[in-house]
DNA sequence: CGTATGCAAATAAGG
DNA sequence: ACCTTATTTGCATAC
């Protein structure tokens, strides 16, 4: 229970945004819908023709800044608590997030760039922008023999009942969270891979917690 | 440029190729981002790629 | 040495 | 408290 202090996580939702209905027959999607109200500078969801050019400028003075994509992503963190990987800023300039990811991550940008800009030392209002609420976690590395471990487990049961996580994960040093989200993704991938060569197996999936599967080992 | 390779393989592994190949390309196995900005322009701006069509046989599943 | 990318952890949101 | 589905990130490592 050493978690983080609890941080109160406001209320900042005001993300619900959803383009009316489109009704086509093909493309959905609607971006945005042009909405009304006021429009002073760049606050509330974008276009995403400004997101492109918002990319586009922002890699442009990064670089003629002298930073890399790693710098930034950490200078995010600095700045307001949420540190962001060489990735996430790649893939911000590539503009090969979603939309509501982008739209996300473009006042955090905006705002290291305006700091980067005005590099003369000047103070500027280091606010907080309202950055989320808690930290995430570092990602978490599974060595490949521990995984080769729970790829066994998989095969064997692939849902677990929560006491047998825990001992699984004991026996392999890792927090039972770890592992109870490792067997979710691993389920995942299952399906996502499996309409393809679709595997008709009696799929006796049951949301029961009843149907004991019992994959007693131990 | 960044196109190429990530969309390569799936496609080759989509759309029949020749019959002398049998790279089992890999399905590719994590999670893509589901619309990324960069095809949504695209598909904005006229250029409806149609790559990826969902294999209109079966699937469609209701939401 | 910076940047892309594959595979996939961590998270969000409704049951 | 755990599962599911949908998504957001990010180790690692290939360019």
């Amino acid at each position: 229970m050493l978690e983080h202090g609890g941080l109160t996580p406001p209320p900042a939702a005001a993300q619900g945004l959803h383009p009316g209905l489109r009704g086509e027959g093909g493309g959905e999607h609607g971006e945005l819908g042009g909405h009304h109200c006021q429009d002073h500078s760049d606050e509330e969801t974008p276009t995403s023709d400004e997101l492109e050019q918002f990319a586009k400028q922002f890699k442009q003075r990064r670089i003629k800044l002298g930073f890399t994509q790693a710098d930034v992503g950490l200078a995010l963190g600095t700045l307001y608590g949420n540190v962001f990987s060489q990735t996430t800023i790649c893939r911000f300039e590539a503009l090969q997030l979603s939309f509501k990811n982008m739209c996300k991550l473009k006042p955090l940008l905006n705002k290291w760039l305006e700091e980067a800009d005005s590099s003369t030392g000047s103070p500027t209002s280091i606010d907080k922008i309202a950055a989320q609420g808690r930290k995430r976690k570092k990602r978490t590395s599974i060595e490949v023999s521990v995984k080769g471990v729970l790829e066994t487990h998989f095969l064997k049961c692939p849902k677990p009942a929560a006491q047998e996580i825990s001992s699984l994960a004991d026996s392999l040093q890792l927090e039972k969270e770890v592992v109870r989200v490792w067997f979710c993704n691993r389920r995942q991938k299952e399906k996502r891979m499996t309409p393809p060569g679709e595997q008709p197996q009696h799929d006796v999936y049951s949301h029961g917690v009843k149907t004991d599967t019992a994959c007693h080992d131990l | 440029v960044v196109f190429s390779s990530c969309f390569e393989r799936l496609l080759k592994g989509l759309q029949a190729s020749a019959p002398e190949q049998q790279p089992q390309p890999r399905p590719y196995q994590g999670v893509r981002v589901k619309e990324p900005v960069k095809e949504l322009l695209k598909r904005k701006r006229g250029n409806i790629h149609n790559a990826s069509a969902t294999a209109a046989t079966t699937v469609v599943l209701p939401h």
